[in-house]
DNA sequence: CGGGACTCCTGCCAGC
DNA sequence: TGCTGGCAGGAGTCCC
């Protein structure tokens, strides 16, 4: 699911449900999810008080009042579930819906766990072990090896036209591998790239240094910035995009995914006024891109 | 050094 | 049906 509207949906959800609350214990079912979880991991965040939930690039920060940072990411299929109270499973945080406490997390893919001392459960899923759990002091945020080289918010000022053309001055990589590489823009994943390139008719294909018109008015990256901007914040107003392996409906499940230009739309016809072409499907760095060749150049 | 391929892992689906 | 290959929202690491 992850990308940024996804992981701020994800966060917006937990928010309410954590911060200003303590953990009365935390379990692991198995010793890694991609890497393994941090030493002592469940001791350490046993008896803390959540302060309060950021997002970062495609991370969640949960500040605990240890001065400490425990620090969450998705990977390709992570999900969070809330169970309040030891009630029916409320579905705060993902867009999966769960229901009947007993199960709270005994599914096979449930390899976290932490139960606070208000009762609430909250549950991490994560078929693929994508994602990534870490806690250290809050003090290292911003030289943590895993945030360290991250770039600009899309959402914040640091993204606009200039940036871009300072950072992809010399690329020669093509423009969609530009747009996902974390270090220039953090938060952009496969779906809300190629979208953005479609709104804003430039091509995957073309070079990044495209973007880096010296001396004239940068009137392409301009477009491209305004169109990663207006995509993010329609999927995050839609509550994200939610694809296969959803369950149910109870009216939190993201809906942007109904509103693809591009992605996963091969062979379908190009939706833009007066373009009769038809969406095609590339693989780009070994990641599958989707753009109408007749009207993105 | 930049850029791309490879890698981790499980599940699902199309095609045979 | 059952098997196989390809593909999936990420991103660190390795190799040229």
């Amino acid at each position: 699911m992850p990308e940024l509207p996804e992981v701020e949906t994800v966060m917006r959800g937990l928010a309410p449900a954590l911060e200003g609350q303590t953990i009365a214990s935390a379990e692991i079912r198995r010793p890694n999810l991609r890497f393994p979880f941090p030493d002592n991991f469940t001791e350490r965040l046993t008896n803390k008080k959540i302060l309060h939930l950021e997002r970062r690039a495609k991370y969640i920060l949960a500040y605990l009042d240890d001065d400490s940072i425990w620090l969450s990411h998705l990977g390709m299929t992570g999900r969070f579930s809330v169970f309040v109270d030891g009630e029916n499973g409320q579905n705060l945080a993902d867009f999966y819906f769960q229901s009947g406490s007993t199960d709270a997390g005994n599914g096979k893919h449930d390899h976290f766990m932490i139960t606070l001392k208000n009762g609430t459960k909250v549950v991490y899923t994560d078929p693929r072990r994508f994602g990534i759990m870490d806690l250290f002091p809050a003090g290292q945020v911003q030289s943590h090896k895993l945030l360290a080289n991250i770039g600009v918010e899309p959402l914040g000022n640091g993204l606009n036209a200039a940036y871009l053309a300072g950072q992809f001055m010399t690329k020669k990589a093509p423009l969609k591998a530009a747009l996902l590489d974390q270090k220039y823009i953090a938060g952009l994943g496969n779906i809300y790239v190629c979208e953005a390139l479609f709104r804003a008719g430039l091509s995957p294909l073309a070079k990044a240094s495209t973007l880096a018109t010296r001396g004239k008015e940068n009137q392409k990256g301009e477009i491209l910035v305004r169109k990663i901007r207006d995509c993010l914040t329609e999927a995050i107003k839609a509550g994200g995009s939610t694809l296969k392996d959803y369950v149910g409906a109870d009216g939190n499940e993201g809906s942007f995914q109904q509103r693809f230009d591009v992605y996963d739309r091969e062979n379908e016809t190009c939706k833009n006024e007066n373009c009769t072409g038809t969406i095609k499907r590339i693989v780009q760095s070994g990641r599958s891109t989707f753009y109408c060749p007749k009207c993105q150049k």
